[in-house]
DNA sequence: AGCTAGCGTTGAAGCGTTTCGACGGTGTCA
DNA sequence: TGACACCGTCGAAACGCTTCAACGCTAGCT
């Protein structure tokens, strides 16, 4: 193993000069700073993360808590994951997987343990109960969803509400006046989750003001319940001609049944979905989606995070902000102008 | 913050005794286990991760190194990646997680800084760029895929051999002769990726032996893609009965295909999938699949990496072993007995 | 009785960094 | 010309933990 003590001895320097030139928290000369990159590569010099962390109470890691529940779409996830650990790479920072089991626990493990040198939470409930414990430990978190209480700490999600609002919108123009709003299934709602309320409520209210005359329904995404909430929908509604699907394991089947039944996308029905655009491509027809960037999502709670990390030793006291990411709508091939009324 | 020191204090014994207690590296009477214990509880003592890793040359931390690549199905990495976590804790472990754009580089740096003890890396090519480094630094890897050369490392990953093998033989129980074989896309074999040339040699052996005549066709998983291969299939062998799909994303065009075109699944065709069993679940009719845990990959990988960290500072050499994890094949609803030759 | 073996505990020596205070040298200003 | 500030570098003191050698005991053996 190379120390810093090899570089310093190869570059013929100490090793705190080695320190400053790595850490650039001092001037030194352009001739030793060359010297000691030289060193540095020559001898494959990486510091030890363990010495530093103790020496600098500082990890440089971050830690990531991700649900174990599968109910919310998971390539989502994954690509929060991924963008959260490559924009944390472009600060310097490593990210530490922990998933939601350990619960409160986990977070004091990190914390206290100094593992980590701040959190960021994903699949944040409105009351959670890892928040008062953040706020204990005087840890510095980011939390993906909004929470009830997140007074100094930082949020950062998609704007449901404008997701909703947007749907409404695209089918009002359309001319559609009688709507059906395929969410999540029950146990979403119940937990109240945030981005499914929001989602609903930001809809709720655009076709209010459009009126427009709509059904929410929830609906497990798979084959059968997908089957039956169609079902149940036409019944008390026959006469719908907008559907606005939030589960995206219900868009496959929904297009299948109402094929079967008859109904031609987007002829006599439109149809539009809250997913990644990805997924709207993967259909026939194409579909209408609105999307919020799952990458700009990590990017920016890395970035509020680390903004904070590097204040909070300043004695800077980071006010609680929030950002809200504006969603965009992507016209494709399953929304047209409502059929004429016979 | 709370330590060592704190809890030698607190109970009354030196901080060495505390630390003895806590590894269980040396006896310590039944009376200074408790109380050290008790006091650890009371101040809420959580060892510092850096001093621990400093003093000990070890992190406890594995390093999980997943792709960026989005083509193949992506829920599969996320259950890999949670169920690595979790087993991982079991064992006392922290993962950490870094991406395959960092490259060999980013093995060399986990390696040498000591941040990570090992690591498992997914998503291997048969002729890794990465290998090479982890010999190298001597670091300890479990690689999940096989690799050409493993001397001396661990490998873990599904037998795709034996699920193709177990896909030729459930449709030649059932009377087929002709089987079409959906394959992933191009760039997936021209990559060598190992799954889907194992799963197609597996195949094309068991098939041969049968006495099946088969067809593989690249698919890139989009509705078009699918819709091509299925009428370039379907001009070259009409007399086909049977199809094989591993591209998660053709199942649900190749479905609707079918029906658009006459065909009822599975009174004339029969359709066998290599997916996992909740998105076989998902597709009406309910698909008869192939399948291998990827919470048992995880896992097993996690125990590999843990007992080769284990042995190999007790100066145990650890030999490389490889384990393949046996599919296993679910019968529901999409195949039946080949139709009668008319 | 004398010797060894093991038990439970301790003090102290690291582990490899960062960072503080200090130091000589150089330039600037009065 | 003297005082002062700043620059570049260094030595040494932490940082909080693990672990080794060593200690005084008691118990078991010859």
């Amino acid at each position: 193993m190379v120390t810093i003590a090899d570089v310093a001895r190869h570059a013929g320097v100490s090793s705190s000069t080695v320190s400053y030139v790595l850490s650039g928290k001092r001037a030194i000369s352009e001739e030793t700073r060359r010297r000691v990159r030289s060193s540095v590569q020559v001898l494959g010099y990486h510091p030890n993360a363990g010495a530093r962390a103790l020496a600098a109470r500082r990890s440089h890691i971050i830690a990531l808590m991700v649900p174990l529940r599968t109910d919310v779409y998971v390539p989502v996830m994954m690509e929060i994951a991924i963008a959260v650990t490559t924009a944390a790479r472009q600060h310097g920072y490593d990210v530490l997987l922990i998933t939601n089991d350990e619960g409160p626990d986990g977070v004091r493990r990190i914390a206290a343990s100094g593992l980590a040198d701040g959190l960021i939470l994903m699949d944040v409930e409105l009351d959670d109960e890892r928040i008062p414990v953040l706020r204990a430990q005087g840890t510095q978190a980011t939390l993906i969803g909004l929470a009830d209480d997140a007074r100094g700490l930082s949020c950062v999600d998609h704007d449901f509400v404008a997701a909703g609002a947007l749907c409404a919108d695209h089918l009002a123009d359309l001319g559609h006046r009688e709507i059906a709003f395929i969410g999540y299934g029950s146990g979403v709602y119940h937990r109240h989750a945030g981005y499914a309320e929001r989602t609903l409520a930001g809809f709720r209210d655009r076709a209010g003001q459009r009126g427009l005359r709509f059904l929410h329904r929830t609906c497990e995404g798979t084959y059968e319940s997908t089957a039956g909430t169609l079902a149940r929908v036409l019944a008390d509604r026959p006469g719908t001609t907008g559907f606005v699907v939030q589960n995206e394991g219900a868009i496959g089947p929904l297009l299948t049944l109402l094929r079967t039944s008859g109904r031609t996308v987007p002829e006599d029905v439109s149809v539009i979905a809250l997913c990644q655009d990805q997924l709207a491509e993967q259909f026939a027809p194409r579909l209408t989606a609105v999307t919020g960037s799952a990458q700009e999502l990590g990017r920016v709670a890395v970035e509020q995070i680390v903004g904070r990390l590097a204040t909070s030793n300043d004695g800077g006291r980071p006010d609680d902000d929030r950002a809200l990411l504006t969603p965009t709508l992507t016209v494709r091939e399953s929304t047209g102008p409502a059929p004429l009324l016979p």
